[in-house]
DNA sequence: GCGACTTTGTGCGTCGGTTCACAAAGGGAT
DNA sequence: ATCCCTTTGTGAACCGACGCACAAAGTCGC
């Protein structure tokens, strides 16, 4: 089921690994933008970025052809192509459902507004908090979840409830039409086709770190004496 | 440098994506456990955990082989496995670096401390919250924080900062002996070699998801009707 | 004790992503 | 106007990961 012809690429199918990496690449060029730079070379624009250069062009190159060879990347345009290209010209109306610790921070967060994006709606089920002002925003409660999202244009939802809650509300948010989902709960939530979750998982990141510093341990104590390991 | 045999794995060297989706088995594993199920067959597991069944017994084959053929596999001591497997037998103390919004909901957040992490320092720059309690423990000041580190025996750090401040803490991080970081601030830090950086970006996350979504909009409008673009 | 059934563990083809390395393209100096 | 130098854009090899499909292995019923 939808299968790609695979020889020759959907023009606008950028992949998702590129997809990923934009946000770093614009991130990178607004704070060029902002200290005066006109023009960028890759080798400069990867390394502020942190990834290869070759990467990097080939990331570009899947959004037209902006550079100028034996030049570079002029900086303002750029920001504007990469721009265009995630959608962030527009604004979205974001939802944040679940008012606890991280809900909280989240609304209060800066950088997370930053550029095309705005808190629109904060929702949640427990009578103490709704009413609340939080951010300049007022809390609702979760049973105006649908008439919320319709009435201020919510396109994308940010789950922050606890894990019991997540799925039962990611069904009504769905129901409601919204097909992107930014989930913090630790859950997996299943979703039919055609909607994008993306998850976000705290103690998951710290188990991986976790994973490698034990890895790193091991190889000391008893690395150098019984030296096996990937020798 | 540190290449790989390749054609013979080293039998400890398990697969990047492999351990990052173990603590998703974990989790899934822990919930049967509480609720009485002695063993579970891959077909199970994978679909409570959201993956492929054959993945899901790949991955498992990379930690030993714990399953029973015909019957599957035991709840109790693959949660052991693999907790031992991501070293979560022992538990790690880590210090939350930044205590404004975020910092202090990660502080507060339950699910975050669940299974052999403990939240053993806050720290912060303000002298205005240097002092004050936050879920029972006392903030200390930046000024502290090699200090803190070495009494504490701290191993992990997560970055809640500025991001202006966040590169200049994590090289006195680095320099106090740490090797894993979680970074929640919006830089691309660098680091020696050796150290594991883990990100968490929420502003990037939002961007991913307005891309999909744009491209949802642009295919139900101008989609099918003027499908040219870059024809 | 044996046969049928279930489920694991894995060999192998495939695919997306990364990196190298270079030809093509443009700018600037003379 | 021409040549040299810089930097882009990309062909092609490489690499890890994914998923199918099946043989090996072990259990349960009779």
């Amino acid at each position: 089921m939808s299968r790609r012809p695979s020889p020759t690429r959907d023009p606008r199918g950028i992949p998702e690994a590129t997809v990923a990496r934009l946000p770093l690449y614009l991130r990178a060029l607004t704070g060029m933008a902002e200290r005066g730079i006109a023009t960028v070379s890759s080798e400069d624009l990867a390394t502020a970025a942190g990834v290869n250069s070759a990467k990097l062009r080939k990331d570009l190159s899947h959004l037209g052809s902006y550079g100028t060879r034996g030049v570079g990347y002029e900086v303002e345009y750029l920001v504007y192509q990469i721009s265009r290209e995630l959608g962030l010209t527009q604004d979205w109306a974001v939802a944040i459902v679940g008012v606890g610790n991280l809900g909280r921070a989240l609304a209060n967060y800066g950088g997370f507004v930053s550029r095309g994006f705005r808190v629109a709606a904060l929702l949640d089920a427990d009578p103490e908090v709704v009413g609340d002002t939080i951010a300049g925003l007022n809390v609702d409660h979760i049973d105006e979840l649908e008439a919320v999202i319709k009435r201020r244009g919510v396109s994308i939802v940010v789950l922050a409830t606890p894990a019991a809650a997540a799925q039962q509300v990611c069904d009504r948010v769905v129901a409601a039409g919204v097909t992107s989902i930014l989930n913090f709960a630790p859950v997996v939530l299943s979703v039919p086709d055609g909607v994008e979750v993306r998850k976000v998982d705290l103690s998951i990141e710290l188990q991986i770190l976790a994973f490698h510093e034990q890895r790193k341990a091991d190889r000391e104590s008893g690395g150098p004496v019984m030296a096996v390991e990937s020798q």
